[in-house]
RNA sequence: GGUCCUUUGGCCGAGUGGCUAGGCAAAGCUCUGCAAAAGCUUCUACAGCGGUUCGAAUCCGCUAGGGACCUCCA
């Protein structure tokens, strides 16, 4: 099987084919650094490292895109020009690209702990005004759009009757004008559903730029159009985003780069769904956000425990990414466990030794596994199902523990199966899914110091001083350092809650 | 109001018409000096009603609940 993506624009699932043979682009909507990132903001970012990950993974030389917007937008069409990064910069007494450097940093460095490879270009909607204006005079010349005292739209009614207006996000246009919402400041459009490509600013604006149209600042969803055009061609291949910007954003891209380039911009549209938190979307708008630096540090009211950025990323990778995903500290606490000792029996795994050609003595265990290993890539083919993946690694896990313990014969598996099992789950958990251990062991004086501890225990426990040996260890428990007693003698610790 | 989506066991979640996903929790057992960890076993669910079908969690209809978008939103 090869990979198949849901497309949202056909939606259905659909073969995925390169543009460009050995090569994918991927442009994926990033994050308005006006404010800090939550547990929502995590979801596209983790879907879309997974992406790409599998793309190169597969031999694809990937280009992947993702915007920082640091423009700012109006919080309301026609409203009084507030931007959402110069009215926070007023409030906090901050210039506006102090606001936007530090919330770029904090951005980067929680994508950072999700062990999120960076993108391959990661363009400002500042650091592309001109090029925005460029797209906007194309659009005028190309007679799609009007300017009124300053500001431009774009003329959705004309582009409506020679492209499909709303096919992407199932609107029906006429539908669209009935419903709109009754904003100040309409009169300028024409039309109801015409949108903003620039927008005159007013005195008070601090972020301003000149244009031919005088001083403003660019409409929001025009900075995409422009920057993927740029960086990625005309016409490219993956389109990524939340669900939440099907429309008017993604809706308005697919107008304005359609009229620019005359090529309809994207082959595959991507939508994550939402985390919900009690069934609501979790979202700024509904005041139940919970930043991501509140879930690394535990310190939020629903939290009973700091969460690590993998347990994060391992319960994201637990659901469907086109399915809501609910919060609860219940169920990321379970995530954590779960990821936990997925990852214990996969250090084990890397433990155990395997020599190629050595035979299976138990054949139909030996299939078992083989067919559970082979299924991983065909899930992931299968809309990056990997939920299902992570499935079948739990069915593998008590099989590994078992070798481990002797419960079952260290013959049982055949060597190359082991070692298959040893790559597989290394390519799968690390290289693909971006998982990587909760404990920094690699701390050389932690290491030392607990190996005394571990040896003095032994010894300890030798002669059965038992009022010794159990002290050692439930003090470590109390630091959250787990020792375990081995069937071979042996003793391992972890670190954890 | 319009458009679309969704409802799975105590909780979270995957599910392509026929084959008990998986995780967490819980209970019992094995191992252990005692624990922990690990292993084994148990818990067989698909909102309700009706239909299609030899067969439906899966398809269709109705009813009820929940949600998303239509406005900044990942």
């Amino acid at each position: 099987m090869a990979l198949h993506i849901y497309n949202s624009y056909s939606r259905k699932k659909e073969l995925f084919k390169s543009i460009t043979p050995g090569h994918a682009g991927m442009y994926v909507c990033g994050p308005t650094v006006s404010g800090e990132s939550h547990l929502g903001h995590a979801r596209p970012y983790i879907t879309f490292d997974l992406v790409f990950r599998y793309l190169q993974w597969k031999g694809f030389k990937v280009r992947y895109v993702r915007n920082i917007t640091d423009a700012g937008h109006f919080e309301e069409e026609g409203r009084e020009a507030e931007d959402k990064v110069s009215k926070k910069a007023l409030l906090e007494k901050l210039e506006p690209m102090e606001l936007v450097q530090k919330y770029s940093n904090l951005f980067h460095w929680a994508m950072k702990k999700f062990n999120n490879i960076e993108p391959s270009i990661e363009p400002t909607a500042t650091g592309h005004i001109v090029e925005q204006i460029e797209m906007i005079k194309k659009i005028i010349r190309e007679g799609f759009a009007y300017e009124v005292n300053g500001s431009v739209y774009f003329d959705v009614k004309k582009y409506a009757r020679h492209y499909d207006y709303g096919k992407l996000s199932g609107r029906v246009i006429d539908e669209l004008m009935e419903t709109t919402r009754e904003l100040e400041g309409q009169e300028e459009k024409r039309d109801k559903a015409d949108f903003a490509l620039w927008k005159a600013a007013a005195p008070e604006h601090i972020m301003r730029w000149q244009s031919p149209w005088g001083v403003g600042f660019p409409g929001w969803h025009i900075e995409c159009s422009a920057m993927a055009t740029k960086y990625l061609g005309a016409r490219f291949d993956i389109h990524g985003g939340g669900m939440d910007l099907l429309f008017p954003h993604h809706e308005s891209e697919i107008a304005q780069s359609t009229i620019c380039n005359h090529t309809a911009p994207v082959n595959y549209w991507m939508h994550n769904n939402m985390i919900t938190i009690n069934g609501k979307k979790m979202g700024k708008s509904y005041n139940n956000v919970i930043k991501l630096t509140e879930l690394f540090s535990g310190n939020h009211p629903l939290l009973s425990q700091p969460f690590h950025p993998m347990a994060i990323r391992f319960f994201i990778l637990q659901s469907h990414y086109r399915s809501t995903l609910d919060f609860s500290n219940d169920a990321l606490a379970a995530s954590d466990k779960a990821f936990r000792r997925l990852w214990e029996a996969y250090e084990t795994l890397k433990k155990l030794p395997a020599t190629a050609g050595a035979p299976a003595d138990d054949e139909e265990l030996d299939e078992k596994v083989k067919s559970w290993l082979d299924e991983f890539e065909e899930f992931v083919d299968d809309d990056f199902s990997t939920a299902k993946v992570l499935a079948s690694m739990f069915e593998i896990v008590p099989i590994i523990n078992s070798l481990k313990d002797g419960h079952i014969s260290a013959n049982a598996i055949s060597g190359n199966t082991l070692l298959y099992m040893k790559n597989h789950f290394r390519v799968f958990l690390e290289d693909i899914f971006g998982l990587q251990a909760i404990s920094n062991a690699d701390d050389k004086l932690l290491n030392g110091l607990l190996n005394l501890l571990v040896q003095i225990r032994k010894t300890a426990r030798g002669k059965k001083d038992f009022v010794l040996s159990d002290s050692i260890r439930d003090h470590l428990q109390k630091l959250g350092i787990q020792l375990k007693d081995e069937k071979s003698g042996e003793m391992s610790w972890t670190i954890g809650s």
